[in-house]
DNA sequence: TATTTTTTGATAGTATTACTATTATATTTG
DNA sequence: CAAATATAATAGTAATACTATCAAAAAATA
């Protein structure tokens, strides 16, 4: 793909200061990616983030109220980038089965290099949105927080996937729960692939689940 | 359904002492339950149960490690109970069309009281389940504890169902993903309509999942 | 360039969590 | 009734998830 410099717009609800606004906020961020992703979300401090880039942690909460935010923050970005790699690949497609094949594609593949947002590296992004994702919205303020508007990203691409569906069986009564599960089903086989392979057929080397998610979509809708 | 008296048997890996030896024990496991679902995995406490028990938080600890451990032991209990409703339901049923929907609706069906297991409300195990259980295997010691076989009763029950499927359609090749996608796609859709039911079809009154999931699977095989 | 404003860093402090350790007191069992 | 076991009470620890304050550095502006 080419080196598009563009520019991930996320909703200023979601930090106290704009983390592209300076060099700290860019690092906080990228650096988050990668320690979220060694150390897992539990283990991981804005303490311990501080120190490794040299920096305080009181700067860090500057940026972001707390490390919920800081999550739900990340989840807005990966589900904006994922957006925009979708609107890319569909557009101009002409048959309705071509976009909506497209579509899976982008939902359930794995995740490659993109150079174009120099200071994120979207294949740990993509390992921790299917690792720690889920603990952004498994909490007691998912309905406070879904009205602030912090999940509408995800329910965006999960509408735009849906009217594909719809476009090539209007009739179809459950577009979105389809949709939903395909997202939510590729992420899972992705991490039970590597921690319970027994709950998946993956085999090494292929990659069965774009495969798998394009076929239940097609036959399910038919 | 019958009032069974029936007994579940936990591995004792995951108890320090086993919450059924004693009054307290069962007190525990079934106070838990309930806190967790009002309060919260996060915010429920040791030392919350024990106030709310009239028991002391050390003696909590006797009989589970640490929250982890309770959460663990309790997504073990309701595979364990999963995998007996599973079975009971399904044998002696003659035509593999009959097991396999019928392992379909045990799996993806809104739960409903149980009183053969007395201190255990499998409504709430059910919700807590569906909000909260993801917490216990997404961590950084997912591959150490499944080594230990703490998540092989969910592993069986995949197996079994993937089974079924098998005998439908021996040369469908991906039984697990599509019973594995099943289950946690059912799950989630339960909690998406509760909290983010865009991404969703569910109607109000109707209970759509056990038809979509229903269809979803032989279709798949077909 | 000087001054004001903004940003960052350093330090300290708080309430809570997730435990462990110890000892005393009940309760059960032989 | 004694011994063993289970529970309760209390104290303590290191870490977490913050908040508050103030000084120093950097950037913006006059």
């Amino acid at each position: 793909m080419e080196n598009l410099q563009i520019h991930i717009v996320i909703s200023d609800e979601l930090y106290t200061k704009n983390p592209e606004s300076s060099e700290l906020g860019k690092k906080i961020v990228s650096r988050s990616i990668e320690m979220i992703d060694e150390l897992g979300f539990e283990c991981f401090t804005f303490k311990k983030l501080g120190q490794s880039i040299g920096s305080n942690e009181s700067s860090i909460y500057r940026y972001f109220e707390s490390k919920h935010m800081l999550l739900v923050y990340l989840n807005c970005w990966y589900w904006s980038w994922v957006e925009y790699k979708l609107v890319f690949a569909t557009t101009n497609l002409q048959s309705k089965e071509d976009k909506l094949s497209s579509a899976i594609n982008i939902l359930t593949r794995k995740v490659d290099v993109d150079n174009s947002f120099s200071y994120i590296n979207e294949v740990i992004l993509n390992r921790i949105i299917i690792a720690e994702s889920s603990k952004a919205y498994h909490t007691k303020e998912i309905d406070s927080e879904n009205e602030k508007g912090y999940y509408k990203v995800y329910k965006r691409v999960v509408q735009r996937v849906s009217n594909f569906v719809s476009d090539m069986n209007p009739s179809f009564e459950f577009p979105h729960m389809l949709v939903s599960t395909v997202i939510e089903g590729a992420h899972k086989q992705r991490y039970f692939s590597e921690h319970l392979p027994s709950l998946t057929d993956v085999k090494e080397g292929v990659d069965v689940i774009v495969k798998f998610y394009t076929d239940l979509v097609f036959k399910a809708i038919k």
